[in-house]
DNA sequence: GTAGTATGTAAGTAAATACTTACGGAAAGG
DNA sequence: CCTTTCCGTAAGTATTTACTTACATACTAC
């Protein structure tokens, strides 16, 4: 995928449902691996390797402690992704509400049915 | 992937960066796909295949006026990614306020340094 | 020491992804 | 008609992903 940029890897982190209910679980507070596994059809190896990436991507922390491992939420990957998202859709918005503008105007100014479309005449 | 529904379409989306500067760049006024292409180290048709990616993730709309095609922005598809997001922080949030509250509780009342896990919890 | 528990990692495989080049369709213009 | 321009799609390939089973590690309890 050559996208090895925070962002790239926190969404792509994000693009799969498991590791998206992975988190609003880990939500309700730390778990275990063992106990998150349980919920999944999958191997307890596979959710490992689904919480090394959610790590990677900055979005969970393991704290293994003994030879349990605590996996719990961290707000840092989130924040980032959060923040590309808001920026895209304010700057967005804004351009949307010029063009709703621009066509407002349009139609109370003159009648101009947008004949653009396949050479016009019929 | 096996990751159909539309958050993880939409997700997967946005982790390239390709795809997110395809984005940034429509935000300035729809464009053609050459006129996009010329601007990324790739051939004509991958920056084709990133804007199928894109339209099936509901963020961009190709209109096709005559041998033209005028790529626009569309907001459906991030709507729903920031809606996610958003909830997912708000909740996060708040529980790390009351973690935080907690940790200063047990600061000022006691010191008790161990001895958290091993319990059931959940 | 041995046995048991909770976990990460290595190795292997099927599927998806991100490119490439080659080709075909549709409109503009001679 | 024919040529050019702009574009999408088919076919092929290398890399990445998402899982599996098997194994090694680190600690607890006896």
């Amino acid at each position: 995928m050559a996208a090895n940029d925070r962002l790239s890897v926190a969404f792509a982190a994000l693009a799969d449902p498991t590791r998206r209910d992975i988190l609003v679980r880990l939500r309700e507070g730390p778990s275990s691996v063992g106990d998150l596994a349980a919920h999944y059809p999958m191997s307890r190896p596979a959710v490992s390797q689904h919480l090394a990436v959610l790590e990677k991507a900055g979005l969970v922390t393991r704290d293994r402690r003994a030879q349990w491992n605590d996996c719990s939420l961290t707000p840092v990957g989130l924040d980032e992704a959060a923040a590309w998202i808001a920026q895209q859709r304010a700057e967005w918005t804004e351009r949307f509400d010029l063009l709703d503008e621009h066509f407002r105007n349009r139609r109370d100014h003159a009648e101009t049915p947008d004949d653009t479309r396949t050479g016009g005449s019929r």
